[in-house]
RNA sequence: CGGGGCGUAGCGCAGCCCGGUUAGCGCACCUGCCUUGGGAGCAGGGGGUCGGUGGUUCAAAUCCACUCGCCCCGACCA
């Protein structure tokens, strides 16, 4: 391709808006453009990478066994408020009537469509298992857009749904798509981890998310680099270190205006740890008293799969409940429902007294409090490897793909059943499983990227090569480029001439911003000796070869990168 | 949805607090000359509903009210 028939507006200064690493380039490097909040355009070089990220992803979803299908965008309400999402969705699904006042609404996701098709296709465990795939745009009211392509309203999603006829095949799959994400995301030159995580409103019992590490995502993840324990905060679990057990008589200390864990750890002079943190919580049961370490944060996803959906108490309920106002509050004789943390097993510690201004040292658990004991606390750094006890870290990811285990979450609904072997009917056992195209490139240039621009992996970017001949006004310049462009792409190489009548700078910019991971320069000064340079973007290395050998030398040094 | 910030030329910004000729700067763009190994130089030029609406005023980019849009933090996130 010749970069005077491609659009490709380069720009040197950063529109003020984005923010993150990827957004930035792209935008600068002529990769997208924004239409408005969370709608991108894709400019051609933009769309090369994502139809490259696409092949890939086809050819892999194909050597699975997967079928790509392609389905509606615009759904007909009747279905989704079969499985009830019609009514458990929110704002967050696009809705709309058509001309006869049929409400309709837009594809957040496909399990609903695919899994109408499925019953009404399918009859016979003869034809299961199935796995169907498609690579189509999702829309979804995002409450906030953000970061550029990582999150947005309108994306492409390749997404994957498996029919089986019992929980071995069910496994089977899952298990085929895990292995086939980690082929997939191996070929896109990413970083990444496989995580436990939360199957939240999809339903079924396993879920793992595929995480690339960016300080540009939006979710935590828990690892131990000791025995490879990895999950997302939403459902890591970890344990908080000891502390030395501080052994104080009980007693009553007197803490004027001192109500935050802060305020009582600073004026006291004892650290965070040392305190129970004591609140007072409104489940559907009633007021639940719940108890964590001063020093921990409650995780509320743990915490209402315990109670059910809760609210923090109001201050008059606390104090008419507890006889005292928040502050002061402490775990020890009441006769409510309390849960606490495993962390306050051990140790003695200080909490409210129960009595305003006053806090109560020496507080033991089994001796002045008696609870119900569980994980309640969210994982942090500094804390414990639940499986091995080594110490663990946090890491910052982007979500690039997920796989969940649906069960008959949606086939029962929508009466997706079989005739099985021994006659009986039974509802398909489905699982589903996305990737995002968009987000493995954003994450494919938060991994990588320099002071000049990107450094796509070979494998996605928008070309293999790109041909840089100075001074396109020196025949001997323009006669070796263009020889070299046509043999390269009779190599099969996808390559990339900037003929434009630009001054080297120019060109050199461009070149490292756009991030084609190599570059053939042909200068007027190296060719009187009849040399040009091979350079290769990410290490910026340069090497003289002559002329007549320049083909196999690009050849060679190309597939020797990654 | 809560909190914060920002809307002035394609991009980055100044001007606004303290109202007053023709709204300015850098980059980009157009023409010519010149230059050609890391976003050159000189000369000339084009481009603006100052986000929108309403108000205050002799006079509004500037003050007031409302409104729309975009970004960031949080909540949310099949």
């Amino acid at each position: 391709m010749r970069f005077s028939n491609l659009f490709i507006p380069t720009m040197r200064e950063v529109p003020s808006e984005a923010e993150v690493v990827s957004h930035r380039l792209m935008l600068r490097a002529g990769y997208v453009r924004q239409l408005a909040s969370g709608l991108y355009i894709f400019l051609p070089l933009g769309w090369r990478v994502l139809n490259r990220i696409n092949k890939i992803l086809k050819e892999e979803m194909e050597a699975m066994g997967a079928q790509e299908i392609s389905m509606p965008i615009l759904h007909p309400s009747e279905i989704w408020q079969q499985t009830g999402r019609w009514y458990e969705i929110k704002d967050e699904m696009f809705r709309l009537k058509d001309r006869t006042g049929r409400d309709m609404c837009l594809g957040m996701t496909h399990e609903e469509i695919m899994t109408w098709l499925a019953a009404k296709e399918i009859r016979s465990y003869r034809q299961l298992p199935q796995i169907w795939y498609q690579i189509q745009t999702k829309l979804r009211d995002e409450a906030r857009p953000k970061s550029g392509i990582l999150r947005t309203r309108e994306f492409i999603m390749k997404d994957s749904y498996s029919f089986d006829i019992d929980e071995q095949g069910l496994e089977k799959n899952y298990k085929l798509h895990a292995d086939t994400y980690h082929k997939i995301f191996k070929r896109c030159g990413l970083n990444f981890y496989q995580v436990e995580s939360d199957p939240g409103m999809m339903g079924g019992a396993t879920a793992h998310e595929f995480m690339a590490p960016s300080p540009a995502g939006e979710d935590d993840i828990v690892l131990c680099n000791k025995c490879g324990y990895v999950a997302n905060v939403e459902v890591a679990r970890s344990v908080s270190q000891a502390t030395k057990d501080a052994g104080w008589e009980y007693e009553e200390v007197h803490t004027p205006q001192k109500r935050t864990v802060k305020e009582v750890s600073e004026f006291l002079g004892i650290e965070s740890a040392y305190f129970i943190k004591s609140l007072l919580l409104m489940a559907a049961e009633g007021p639940v008293f719940v108890l964590i370490r001063g020093d921990q944060e409650l995780h509320e996803k743990k915490l209402s799969k315990i109670i059910g959906p809760f609210r923090t108490a109001l201050k008059e309920e606390v104090l008419s409940l507890l006889g005292v106002s928040a502050g002061f509050i402490g775990p020890m004789g009441h006769k409510l429902r309390i849960l606490a943390d495993h962390a306050l097993k051990e140790g003695t510690y200080i909490s409210g007294a129960n009595k305003i201004d006053f806090h109560t040292k020496g507080i033991k658990a089994r001796v002045h409090f008696n609870p119900e004991w569980h994980d309640l606390h969210t994982a942090k750094k500094g804390d414990l490897c639940p499986e091995c006890n080594a110490l663990i870290n946090i890491e910052k990811c982007i979500e690039i793909g997920n796989i969940f285990k649906l069960g008959t979450k949606y086939s029962l609904p929508l009466n997706a059943v079989f005739l099985d072997r021994d006659g009986q009917e039974k509802p398909m056992i489905m699982g589903s499983y996305g990737i995002g195209p968009a987000r493995i490139a954003a994450a494919a240039i938060e991994q990588n990227y320099d002071n000049d621009g990107i450094i796509w992996p070979k494998s996605i970017a928008p070309f293999d090569i790109e041909i840089i001949p100075l001074n396109i006004n020196d025949k001997k310049t323009i006669d070796i480029s263009t020889s070299l462009y046509e043999m390269l792409s009779a190599n099969g190489l996808d390559v990339l001439i900037d003929d434009r009548d630009e001054r080297p700078g120019v060109k050199f910019k461009d070149s490292d911003l756009i991030g084609v991971p190599l570059h053939v320069i042909l200068g007027e000064k190296a060719l009187k000796d009849d040399m040009v340079e091979i350079k290769v973007r990410r290490t910026k290395e340069t090497k003289r070869v002559p002329v007549f050998d320049i083909v196999k030398k690009t050849i060679e040094i190309f597939n020797a990168i990654y």
